[in-house]
DNA sequence: TCAATACCTGCAACCGGGTTGCATCATTTA
DNA sequence: TAAATGATGCAACCCGGTTGCAGGTATTGA
């Protein structure tokens, strides 16, 4: 499937810079930050374009947004089976406490948990910190 | 043991605003914002020394520090088995997606994760979301 | 007990990521 | 191809986090 195909299943319009920050965040194997974003594609687009792509991108379910060690939100794309709204798998994610790139671990299987009486458990994040491959 | 002591023992000086924090840590059920500290004791302190004095605790194994959904920092305090600069445990943090408040959760259990070749696991923490008790 | 010291505090200022309003421009649809 | 809907750029703002520095306070050791 294009990118264009997957903009436009998603509901967003076509345009040059979503499909370059698409394509950016499907070849990348790490989790990008904005400001990623602004570097890899110098002059593409203003950064409140690309703060209202990235954000369209995760409302359409086409990447999702983990939050690194300072709280500062990186995306990566979604595997094919999320859908707009509902990002209903259990993530792991991989942070490197070195460089504070946030990498997304597939086939993680997490236990079922118990929460206190009264709470009402929707989602569960695994977060890993270590060092990555490239720091260790 | 005394608010003072547990300051003491953990390398700070004994201050009117630290004794005034370390004591609302201590009687929360949820992480705190420095915003709710400065809003639970107003006109204690700056908010600069409020910042610090979170840092500080932080720094000294007083309590631990978790981001909430927005990426701003929550502090809790820890058990007691916390010391300086290592926070060995494996925490389980529960964020509530309706009013954003942070809980720390003991006693869950993480199994062992696998991560990709190359990488080092040093920390594992569960991010569990969804309602509160007072939300649902 | 008191001086010296090391540390804590307040103020001002700055930084960076996140966010909105609005006018303009481009994509889509009929 | 024109109308309608949505995307973009710019300017400006917000807020949490953070630093430098001057002045104040808790601790120490004589």
């Amino acid at each position: 499937m294009t990118l264009k195909d997957r903009l436009r299943e998603h509901g967003l319009r076509v345009t040059a810079t979503r499909l370059a920050v698409l394509e950016l965040l499907r070849n990348s194997t790490k989790a990008l930050a904005q400001t990623d974003v602004e570097r890899a594609l110098p002059d593409q687009a203003d950064r409140v374009t690309l703060f209202r792509v990235l954000q369209a991108f995760e409302e359409a379910g086409l990447a999702h947004k983990i939050m690194d060690a300072h709280g500062v939100a990186r995306y990566a794309c979604c595997a094919s089976s999320c859908s707009a709204g509902h990002h209903h798998d259990v993530h792991a994610h991989f942070r490197c406490s070195d460089c504070g790139d946030v990498y997304c671990l597939d086939n993680v299987d997490l236990p079922k948990v118990k929460v206190p009486a009264g709470f009402e458990l929707k989602e569960s994040h695994l977060e890993l910190e270590g060092r990555c491959k490239s720091c260790a």
